[in-house]
DNA sequence: CACAAAATAGGTTGATTTTCCCATTATTAG
DNA sequence: CTAATAATGGGAAAATCAACCTATTTTGTG
């Protein structure tokens, strides 16, 4: 299974998805028709001799246009398509049994059964990066290091760290301490800098920080 | 540049020429009409006012079927047609920028221009990760944090963090600070551990920790 | 609840692509 | 070298998609 019908849409619907759009909106980005990618335009209306409706396919033009619009990349927009947005799988084991035989050959390469795998966030997964300055995040971030930040991820937890956004324009990394109703308690990384405590009128966006470049 | 005209001809052709035959004979493979990829079809003979003639692009499914003859995914040939097959990118901007205007939506996605970009390692890197478990790593990983690690750059720095196995079976997540001809001195990630001196000779290997869950 | 805006369904027309056709050129087999 | 096959150029008919239009439903806002 390579490129299907249905793989196509679901691209368009998922990246419609990300931008926090609809199908039709999609379209007026990028300069078609609004009801281009209608269910309807999805499927001819005439009944092929299988019983089965026509299938429709986007022109690659309008295709084209739609990337250019998105800013997206062709590869990314393959990527979705074939719904491997969760990311790719990684060898995973625990570190305590990393010592044990057998786990490695001997020049440290991963080797033979036993590992486990975990899915690496994929250029299409709607995450960015922050390269961070200075050294008011030590010991955790350094002058240089990325984090890896999801803006989707809304159930957020205690002890996550997140990048936070005041509606004043303020954008700070911090250890979330507290998430109630009305107020965001956050813990700053370097202990030497004050923690935080934040109105949730005041912020205009969480996000959790998934990774950091070491 | 996202996907351009040229591009998804040149992918053609490309993938014609990887597969050892001719645009017409890949036509054929798919089961469209061997004159479908002809020079001739990919502009059309009207001139448009600019006086270029108006360009034409193969149809989605067109290229689906090309696809599910061949056997290749579209991801690939999205790669074929970006003129790469290397890493992808994932926006990136300083943390400092991070508060100016134009940079997020108001749900804290990126938006615009203005962005940098990242590779990020793909599954076939040859990177693995460790789980991190108790608490002797503290701050910086934390119980169940993950830790990607690059077994093959071997040009490692002062400052890196890196994981150490030792000739006796020992592995060890430090940073390094000394990398000298007979010795490799390590500082431990908590304070509260002591810091090691391993002659060379004591060493397996050393692999840097590029990334770290969070 | 009322209203406006957006999104969607369904159909028609115009635009674009594929197919089919044939002629010419290039490549391969004997 | 010759013949057969494949590849390509160019054009017209058929197939298919996008734009356009309107009606209906859904969503968002006060």
């Amino acid at each position: 299974m390579t490129l299907s019908h249905n793989h196509i849409w679901a691209a368009i619907d998922a990246l419609a998805n990300r931008l926090n759009t609809t199908p039709s909106g999609l379209a007026r980005l990028a300069g078609l028709d609004p009801t281009s990618f209608n269910k309807s335009k999805r499927a001819s209306s005439d009944i092929l001799p299988s019983g089965q409706s026509r299938p429709r396919w986007p022109s690659t033009e309008s295709l084209a246009k739609l990337l250019e619009a998105t800013g997206i990349k062709f590869s990314e927009f393959a990527l979705l398509a074939e719904g491997r947005s969760g990311g790719q799988g990684i060898p995973l084991i625990g570190f305590a049994q990393a010592g044990n035989e057998g786990f490695f050959d001997d020049s440290g390469f991963p080797l033979g059964q036993g590992w486990d795998e975990i899915t690496f966030p994929s250029v299409n997964s709607g995450l960015y990066a922050l390269e961070i300055s200075g050294d008011s995040m030590l010991p955790l971030y350094r002058d240089g290091d990325r984090i890896l930040v999801d803006p989707h991820n809304q159930n957020l937890r205690k002890g996550d760290r997140v990048v936070v956004k005041t509606t004043e324009g303020e954008v700070m990394a911090k250890e979330l301490v507290r998430l109630s109703a009305r107020q965001v308690e956050l813990r700053s990384l370097n202990p030497e800098f004050p923690d935080r405590a934040l109105d949730r009128l005041q912020v205009a966006w969480i996000a959790r920080i998934v990774w950091a470049s070491q």
